[in-house]
DNA sequence: TGTATTATGTCAACAACACTGACGTATCAG
DNA sequence: CTGATACGTCAGTGTTGTTGACATAATACA
């Protein structure tokens, strides 16, 4: 028998599907609200925050390894991080090994404008963990590490092990 | 005494916190790439993507009904809808009771494209639930809903039960 | 009936941020 | 010495968001 039991699993499926879908959407939308805010009063957008928390994250790193990371064009970054460098936000150090290579720092002024924009999401975020627990905020890097290409799994996976 | 105890909860609070960032930043990112480059073929964008995802969703919705879902200026949704119009995914009629409102639906041209950037976004959210779990999935329902603005979980529950 | 409000559209200007393509310089590696 | 690499730059383009102002039609209400 079960004739319909197929028909049900789909429909359930894409029920599932489209939650997640739209779960994103409007997570990633007010995720990015409040730092947007910030950004916007000095005149940066949401690629320097990208730029600035990344530097963070991995101080001493070089150009193309932020290109690697972000997935962006030259072009594209180096706008955005020249006028990080412009401001004072970011300091560039040429490479020890290989003098080519401009290693990037946050300056101490970079510093202070980078914990101002995460205290933001840190708020947000460290609320939505409390409130869904610990087994879901597992939950939440499991699903999200998957939706992450595969071909880039790797490369993000060593970036959250810094 | 545990003097370090406080220290060391911080330490691992702030990692998990920037893991959540991190996640969120790059799975968005690939998220969108599918859907992204078939749009660029028929030379539409990552906007109208939404427009028709929603409309989809929410047959005979109306224009503020997609602009207080979407949280975008008339003028954004105006400029998308109207070429999604003119092109014949969308269709127009005036609302019976309102007749001011412009209720709207997806063509059949409209339904086919949807499908098809609908597929892409399946198929990767399939396997990333498929990967993590049932019991990962529900977390990770449950943080992205706590990480939308409480000002608009009304809205977005509203719509997730559509 | 008349008036205020609402739903929608439109014109114009602007900014952020991505892209492509081409070219240039300094440095490194063999 | 030569080719590849790291980085920068100039120029143009497109999408998507914004603000501000104005217009039209339909509704709601006094």
């Amino acid at each position: 028998m079960q004739r319909k039991l197929p028909q049900s699993n789909l429909y359930l499926r894409e029920e599932e599907l489209r939650r997640g879908i739209e779960l994103l959407y409007f997570a990633y939308r007010d995720f990015t609200r409040d730092p947007d805010e910030i950004l916007a009063d000095s005149g940066f957008g949401r690629a320097h925050h990208r730029v600035l928390y990344f530097v963070k994250r991995n101080p001493g790193t070089t150009v193309s390894g932020l290109l690697s990371l972000l997935r962006i064009t030259k072009q594209s970054l180096s706008r955005v991080l020249g006028q990080l460098v412009d401001d004072g936000y970011i300091e560039q150090k040429p490479g020890t090994e290989d003098r080519r290579q401009r290693l990037l720092y946050l300056t101490d002024k970079g510093e202070k404008f980078e914990a101002d924009l995460f205290a933001t999401q840190r708020q947000r975020v460290a609320q939505a963990y409390k409130m869904a627990g610990p087994e879901a905020v597992s939950g939440f890097w499991e699903v999200l590490l998957n939706i992450v290409d595969d071909s880039e799994r790797e490369i993000v996976m060593r970036q959250l092990e810094k």
